[in-house]
DNA sequence: ACGAATGTTTACCACTTGGTAAGTGAACCG
DNA sequence: CGGTTCACTTACCAAGTGGTAAACATTCGT
């Protein structure tokens, strides 16, 4: 996934400057989010780069320091990722069924950005306030979103930032549980990945959607 | 956790034995679970332990084949905890209800236990499969139990794996997810947790009992 | 009672870890 | 052009890693 092809020095050193931060965080990103922060050592992040282990502590002091660095830059993925979808138009369910469907493809896509939030959050301490102080804009966009469809009768009523969690891990779970579906003897193909969506959605659609208004709804 | 008071040694020398393994397991179960398995050195393990590495790698000819062993006791642990439920008697939903309580007491209790599992999900490879190996025969009884709840309707008809797949996320997100919890303002005290077990219970409920059955029952 | 098996410790070892210090060449700025 | 700053490397280091070898004490079988 790194697509590093060692350019030659172009654009201003500034502009150079950002593109080696942007190279490490990547990486960092995903070496973090797959294999888990004290798996991956300084060295081997160097050596996937091409650099020296030096290099990198001359950017951030520290590899604790450079782990807060990856964790504001997950947190701008994920927003960047998601919150295009709160934005869009459409009717209470289709909407949510769009962010579902978006959680699935960045599941597909950027494994290790969804496992980075998991590793996080059993790191604890300081790491986990930080992705959460990083989230806040966009979890309280959510509830907030959540609130306005139970209002108006569209969703089922109850806590929405229970809701929000009881939706975030059944679909990060689903998503990302690849070795409990293995226990339950689905490959995770792409195929499979599709009916799990749709499976998902049903589950989901049953589980939120107000009785009253999907009988109002011919949809499925 | 570890409840070591450092016993007199009594009993046969097998016994013995058998009581340090089982110790060591437990205390390494809990460390790899919670910190995980690379965050967690021999040294550390030994320490908790007030033994020395050695003894341990007396025990198991390297700390990937303590890995192992941890797996076989965490999933025996599992089993116990949960394979109870799903033999308990009562009709199709109040049978799910007891073992997504049970879940909940598991999550409460023993975190370290669900952890791990992530944990070794994230390893993956060989601990995956022995993981897998280990749980099968808990997972078939489930599935075997959705397919017949489904047959005689008090269960929405759909993938029983993928059910319990969804199920499964669900109710471990919203009992472990802490650090999500606090981004949506839930401070994960004793009190929230029961109202978190209500509302999951519910959203659970809308989401897999079959509505004709609902229908029938006046349960909530 | 005595040698053997067993469980554990002390003493090491090669290697990796995060981090420091000093050097180097190129880019920037006057 | 000339010095300074910048991005990075080479050279280290002390602490920690998983693992080996051998000594040691206790318990077992005979």
């Amino acid at each position: 996934m790194a697509l590093v092809l060692t350019s030659p020095p172009k654009g201003s050193r500034a502009a150079r400057t950002r593109a080696t931060e942007d190279r490490i965080l990547s990486v960092a990103l995903e070496s973090f989010g797959l294999k888990g922060f004290d798996s991956v050592s300084l060295d081997d992040l160097a050596a996937d780069l091409g650099i020296t282990k030096q290099a990198i502590l001359y950017h951030w002091s520290s590899k604790r320091a450079l782990l807060d660095a990856v964790i504001d830059r997950a947190a701008l993925d994920l927003i960047i990722e998601f919150d295009g979808a709160l934005s869009e138009e459409g009717s209470g369910w289709s909407r949510i069924e769009s962010v579902v469907r978006r959680i699935f493809r960045v599941a597909m896509r950027r494994p290790e950005l969804l496992g980075f939030i998991r590793e996080i959050s059993r790191i604890g301490g300081d790491a986990s306030l930080r992705v959460t102080a990083d989230l806040d804009p966009f979890v309280s966009r959510a509830t907030a979103y959540f609130q306005r469809e139970m209002d108006e009768g569209r969703i089922r009523r109850c806590d929405p930032g229970l809701l929000l969690v009881s939706a975030y891990s059944t679909v990060l779970g689903a998503a990302t549980e690849v070795e409990v579906l293995r226990a339950v003897g689905i490959e995770p193909t792409l195929r499979s990945t599709v009916v799990r969506r749709r499976e998902l959605l049903a589950f989901l659609y049953a589980a939120m959607v107000a009785p009253e208004y999907a009988r109002t709804q011919a949809l499925r």
